[in-house]
DNA sequence: GACATTTGACCACG
DNA sequence: CGTGGTCAAATGTC
């Protein structure tokens, strides 16, 4: 929506200039003018290759369609070019290469266990076999995030978070390894934040971020929203004092434009524009049959 | 020495 | 039993 809006501020200011155009200039102005709707065009087969997902995706997530179609249907300029000024602000300050973020949230609704004693306990061959968690209970949230195409291109995106490595695993059907992280300070404030970083298969400047569990290590200038729900007992002491919470604040944002959806189920479609004439980036319909098995 | 990453093994879960 | 998530010892880095 932005860039229609920026394609027509484009004709109007060169409708208003057109009489007295030099015909370098004007061939310029169109070229930048036929770019930029192009551009939005090419967002928009996006939205609609989502919204045509929408079988696949109602399983899961039954409200993606709808937010598509706000997305269509209901900004307003007014917001639209608020929208805009906070990205460009938000992306150029970290100075990252991830132009297009999808955003899917998700609260599991699945049971969950009790978890026994014994964590920690010696290694393998021990009488006292050590826990191991699984199935995290609480929202799940996968990005898209576009893989910086310079420099090390195996490194998932800074989010502003510190992650500590712990695993990595070989996914059936996934030609690329799945990488595990959890916050670094876990130990420190019993931070559960966790996140997963997978390669798609059949686009490797295109990793799936999955995160699990919200940070409690960290203090939001605004309030987390669905994404939160239950937050455990945030350290206020704990002001890293670098940036803000990228990852998070984005999600903010998003709620605060669309609103969210029911408890657990929403879907935000984060457009990074920190400079409209790159994006390398095509939205990955997120079915099964994209990766893993 | 403290902290991060690698990697094979362990284990939960379907 | 296969797959994926986690553990923890070994190793690397600062």
């Amino acid at each position: 929506m932005s860039m229609i809006f920026h394609g027509m501020k484009l004709v109007k200011t060169l409708e208003s200039s057109l009489p007295e155009k030099p015909p370098e200039s004007l061939s310029t102005s169109l070229d930048e003018i036929a770019k930029t709707f192009g551009d939005a065009n090419e967002r928009l087969k996006m939205l609609l290759e989502i919204r045509n997902s929408e079988t696949a995706l109602n399983q899961l997530k039954p409200v993606v369609v709808s937010v598509a179609n706000q997305m269509l249907m209901q900004m307003e300029p007014a917001s639209m070019q608020e929208y805009w000024l906070m990205c460009g602000g938000s992306m150029s300050s970290r100075g990252t290469e991830a132009m297009f973020q999808t955003q899917l949230m998700a609260v599991d609704g699945g049971g969950r266990r009790n978890l026994t004693a014994a964590e920690g306990s010696g290694a393998s061959g021990s009488s006292t076999p050590r826990q191991r968690r699984r199935k995290d209970e609480g929202e799940e949230q996968t990005v898209l995030v576009a893989a910086l195409r310079t420099g090390n291109t195996d490194l998932p995106p800074d989010d502003n978070h510190t992650w500590r490595k712990y695993g990595q695993k070989e996914i059936l059907g996934s030609r690329f390894p799945r990488a595990y992280y959890r916050c670094t300070h876990q130990k420190l404030y019993n931070c559960p934040a966790k996140k997963q970083v997978q390669r798609l298969n059949d686009d490797p400047f295109t990793f799936r971020v999955t995160y699990r569990g919200s940070h409690t290590c960290h203090i939001y200038s605004t309030a987390p929203t669905a994404s939160s729900a239950a937050p455990t007992a945030p350290i206020p002491s704990v002001t890293t004092g670098h940036s803000v919470d990228y990852g998070l604040a984005v999600v903010d944002m998003a709620d605060a434009m669309f609103g969210s959806g029911g408890v657990g189920t929403n879907m935000d479609f984060i457009f990074s524009i920190n400079d409209p004439s790159q994006h390398h980036q095509r939205f990955r319909q997120l079915d099964d049959g994209d990766e893993n098995k």
